[in-house]
DNA sequence: GTCTATATTATGATAGAC
DNA sequence: GTCTATCATAATATAGAC
């Protein structure tokens, strides 16, 4: 089911293919080893992920995949840099429909609410850590400090639209947000894995707990 | 290091030992075997338990280990068990010394959540259920049940003496306040898995979510 | 960039001697 | 209730032919 497109052209004009198309054609194997190895960890849970699955899935033997990755944690890494990518974009978008302030922070906490649960596996690995020696590098982890950057910027716009009280501003209001929504993420995952947001009896909690938050971050008198 | 005094004994009396005796060592060696699974649990992760790790830090050869547990998965299963009783034990020791209520509920939610993060493995066993084609037998899942009986009788109390709403006599209420905690865990779990309960960025933040709970199900006005 | 072959290591589980 | 020996399986990873 490959190479024959390049063998082909190939043949076709008698010369080697153009670099960036054999580029081309890597980066796309790449995507679907990520992919096939995103359906392995929702089957097998983020643990079970194993090469030799992949290459069977692949249709290709365990061997050829190191030609792509050096190895399962550079997976993981691949993994993770592009799930913690994927949802700071989904969260960016959604915030960026919405009005600045509380609204934006709401948006984007469904954003990766809902993302979360369509991706389940990778935001396990994301949020949960669940795999022993495996550590994210610099590079993967750096969107992980955006995601927080997001947060507090809609807090200090919140604060300064009057929704919200100073205390909104400091340090530990983001470590209390983000509690927030991984308590709902945590349990609908771990209990209803297969519903997606909204459905269940966690994630429609959400909206719930964001209503909490004047509460939480209190206007002064 | 283990027969010496069995052997003893043996020689002593002439006769073999008293069957309860027997039982009382081999109820022994079941618990030793569950804490060092605990412990390569904590060491290497819920999915990183083996029989033949276990069975090496026992110091004898895994075969014998299945005159005591028929699978790894049932020792999973013992290990499942036991961390619901006991957490749901400390739970309503917790309760108890507290005045029925409001107090109460704070003080049985905290008290899993530390807990929790003494027992970081098998928590995770619990309530995020990492391992694939685990599911908990029937008995196990029962103290999971008394676990939300017990939050939902801890709220009609609140309710009872007035600290809650009656939006907290609904169905739903004990799946928002089972969010918040399991929102402090996670995070705390995930992020900062050495530091005990009290320290740290996430479950500080538990007290304050407590506070939000006469938010969350007003009074009527 | 694919393959075969292989090294190395590990696992869960069973049979059967003692 | 312990052991040795073994089965069956699986994994990551490398060497080297094509």
């Amino acid at each position: 089911m490959t190479g024959g497109q390049a063998i082909t052209s190939r043949a076709g004009s008698g010369g080697p293919p153009r670099p960036d198309r054999r580029a081309r054609r890597r980066q796309e194997t790449i995507a679907e080893i990520l992919d096939i190895a995103r359906d392995v960890m929702t089957a097998e849970g983020v643990n079970g992920l194993s090469l030799a699955e992949v290459a069977r899935r692949l249709g290709v033997q365990p061997p050829s995949l190191y030609k792509y990755f050096p190895s399962l944690m550079a997976v993981y890494d691949a993994l993770f840099a592009q799930g913690q990518r994927d949802v700071v974009a989904t969260m960016t978008t959604a915030m960026a429909d919405a009005d600045p302030g509380l609204e934006a922070l709401i948006a984007g906490l469904e954003a990766c609410g809902r993302w979360s649960l369509a991706n389940r596996a990778v935001a396990e690995l994301l949020f949960w850590r669940p795999v022993p020696n495996f550590r994210p590098s610099p590079e993967s982890f750096a969107a992980s400090i955006e995601m927080v950057r997001l947060q507090r910027g809609a807090l200090a716009d919140a604060v300064a639209v009057g929704q919200l009280g100073p205390g909104a501003l400091e340090e530990d209001a983001v470590f209390l947000v983000s509690a927030l929504i991984a308590g709902v993420l945590t349990q609908a995952i771990a209990n209803e894995p297969e519903l997606p947001w909204g459905e269940g009896r966690f994630s429609p909690m959400f909206p719930r707990l964001m209503r909490l938050l004047p509460a939480a971050f209190p206007l002064p008198d």
